[in-house]
DNA sequence: CTTGTACCCTGACCGC
DNA sequence: TGCGGTCAGGGTACAA
């Protein structure tokens, strides 16, 4: 799935569609995209009237804020996306629809998830109020200081490439972006978090910074499945630097990109640049 | 506590 | 053309 950038896009589309829409109906036609409730007509049933006062991020987590303060979370980890409008989008693109949200104005949302590792969740305030604690800051949120950063990194023994990817020291980046961060810091991903020096760690949180932020300028990253809501792809694989290159020459010193595995995912890296 | 591994699921792609 | 292996923006349960 889309990362941060990914999922704020779709976002900010569906906040300016959706807030103040009610929902009429709710189809769902896989068992397995309800994360929390017996049913898929439990979930229909609790969110068919409901009124959308707002679409919320938290990390790769969307939240609608529904009437009565309770959330409905929606996690589209690898293959889920979105489209709104009166008729069915295109199959081209959208040819595996597993829920139909009916809105009071006649248009109807549509999920879509290939592979179905996505899922919703509904949540009462303080289910959602435990689900934010558990997960660490946000990254583009002001608070987030590279004195923040050193306090998560304190003591971990696991490599640093690993810390980024952990949803409860830092909350939305991904596999694409931990690597792209890392090769801006010129940090190796297999040295351990808690091994990086102060001045490191400024590196380090001004690249998360600053690679996230152009990352959303450019609507995200398409690298295989992403859209937004309206069905356009990113822009930001043209801009990166490491993932996906594997052999390719790095664009800093023209040394081939390294591709490794750490805990099952692809790292790319540049081994002279990073150290 | 922390860290690693298997697994969920489908489709695209590569080499034989 | 078919088949098997590998890989894919993620997260969770469970084991060590």
């Amino acid at each position: 799935m889309p990362e941060l950038p990914e999922v704020e896009i779709i976002r900010r589309h569906l906040d300016a569609e959706l807030r103040e829409r009610t929902i009429r109906k709710v189809r769902i036609r896989r068992r397995d995209l309800v994360l929390n409730l017996p049913t898929v007509r439990a979930l229909a049933g609790k969110l068919e009237g409901r009124r959308i006062c707002r679409v919320d991020r938290r990390g790769k987590n969307l939240l609608f804020r529904l009437d009565g303060e309770a959330v409905l979370q929606i996690q589209i980890r690898m293959t889920g996306r979105f489209a709104l409008g009166r008729r069915r989008p295109d199959v081209a693109i959208y040819r595996h629809i597993v829920a139909i949200f009916e809105l009071d104005d006649g248009r109807n949302l549509y999920y879509d998830d290939v592979r179905r590792l996505g899922g919703f969740r509904w949540l009462e305030p303080e289910e959602w109020a435990a689900l934010d604690r558990s997960l660490g800051p946000e990254p583009l949120a002001a608070s987030f200081t590279a004195r923040r950063l050193e306090t998560v990194l304190e003591g971990t023994r696991a490599p640093i490439k690993n810390a980024l990817l952990d949803q409860r020291r830092i909350a939305g980046i991904g596999n694409i972006y931990a690597s792209e961060v890392l090769f801006r810091a010129r940090i190796h991903p297999e040295r351990a978090g808690g091994s990086l020096e102060t001045r490191e760690i400024a590196a380090l949180h001004r690249s998360i910074r600053t690679v996230l932020r152009d990352a959303l300028q450019a609507a995200g990253t398409t690298f295989r499945d992403f859209r937004a809501v309206n069905g356009r792809s990113g822009s930001y694989q043209h801009s990166l630097s490491v993932y996906g290159r594997e052999g390719e020459p790095c664009r800093s010193c023209g040394r081939a990109v390294e591709r490794s595995v750490q805990a099952g995912r692809s790292t790319f890296l540049c081994a002279s640049c990073q150290k």
